[in-house]
DNA sequence: AGCGCTATTGACCGAATCGGTCAATAGCGT
DNA sequence: ACGCTATTGACCGATTCGGTCAATAGCGCT
């Protein structure tokens, strides 16, 4: 009936609904999907959806709620080392994709978006999960470690860019193979960033 | 009427329709455009469209030629320093989507596409724009240059992410601005990639 | 067994949108 | 005045949309 419904659904066809949700919403947005493809792809019928939440409206905004709460609860504070405190981001994010795969690409569509109906929703996304994750993950580490010349704004974006672009390159990776392949280009990126003697 | 008349166009309309097609595709994907989706953002009307393409199918396809022929006839070859011939391959991008703002990402989204639609396209589009280019353009590439460890692929791999990213995050950025940034990374990509003697 | 409550869905609704057409108009070279 | 092309508002049948409803399935309680 209403949202609070939702949350008796039973574990697993409740992560099946999430992730379908995150996934439409974050591949065509909020207009162009399909609530029956939400459905189809959870593995549920069109009904039951209307059945846990009261609206297509309302399931978008409740989706969001959720991930806003998962993703400030999995935050955790990062280390005077930027690398290490990236490797915590990145750990953070990969739960989170296990947990919830799409939920990840749905806040960051969110961001991005242009549609009337995510505006009033960017601005607490945008807080919730970037500049918090920035500033707590951030927050200790040691600037003095790096070149001169480099901010950490500036270091941020090179490894945030590379990470991004490694995960987007093949969607379908072993959690393993992304692990050490990521810490291959950090370690690649880090002599760049770092001065030596804090290689 | 047929795919030639498209041809016909005056130069600014047809620009407009091009680009409102590649956008418009590479946002949602063949199946979720709308045929007045793209009309709208060209600023014509949808019997307009259908009087130059002999359907949406037929639009598509004709986008692809189109944007086949505009890629292969500006590329050009490299240099053997690897980092000139990124920025050889980053001005023909930025000519590109200057000509045709959203090409790119239609070629883009095409190669990454699973839509049935796509798939016979997909190898023509990979041959033709990626290969073609790694091959023109870092075919002379001096690789004693790179540090040890560092091969041609994660040089390549990394500095597109980079560039990609940064362009992905903000789109409306002036073109000196682009350069002179993406020269930025550039140069701090080049101290990761390059053997001290060669800086 | 019987009752009550919730989960679940096939079938259906009116409204909107889809790809595509057509007849009519505007404009332009001759 | 003619012919030809460019251009569009209005329209078509078909499909899809968000959402509903009545009916069924399942489970706990007595």
């Amino acid at each position: 009936m209403n949202t609070d419904n939702f949350s008796r659904l039973p574990d697993e066809k409740r992560r099946a609904v999430l992730c379908a949700g995150f996934a439409c919403f974050a591949k065509d947005g909020y207009k162009k999907t399909a609530v029956s493809e939400i459905a189809e792809r959870a593995g549920v019928s069109k009904p039951l959806l209307f059945h846990y939440f009261e609206s297509k409206r309302g399931m978008y905004t409740c989706l969001f709620e959720f991930a806003i709460r998962e993703i400030t609860e999995r935050m955790r504070a990062g280390t005077e080392d930027f690398f290490e405190s990236i490797a915590i981001a990145t750990d953070i994010k990969m739960e989170t994709m296990r947990a919830f795969p799409g939920m990840d690409d749905f806040m960051f569509s969110l961001i991005r978006s242009r549609e009337p109906e995510a505006a009033e929703l960017q601005k607490r996304a945008n807080a919730a999960q970037y500049k918090a994750a920035a500033d707590l993950l951030f927050q200790k580490v040691d600037r003095s470690r790096f070149k001169d010349g480099i901010d950490i704004d500036t270091a941020l974006s090179l490894v945030s860019w590379v990470s991004e672009g490694y995960l987007r390159a093949d969607a379908d990776k072993e959690r393993e193979t992304v692990l050490t392949e990521i810490n291959r280009y950090m370690g690649i990126v880090k002599t760049a960033l770092y001065k030596e003697e804090y290689l």
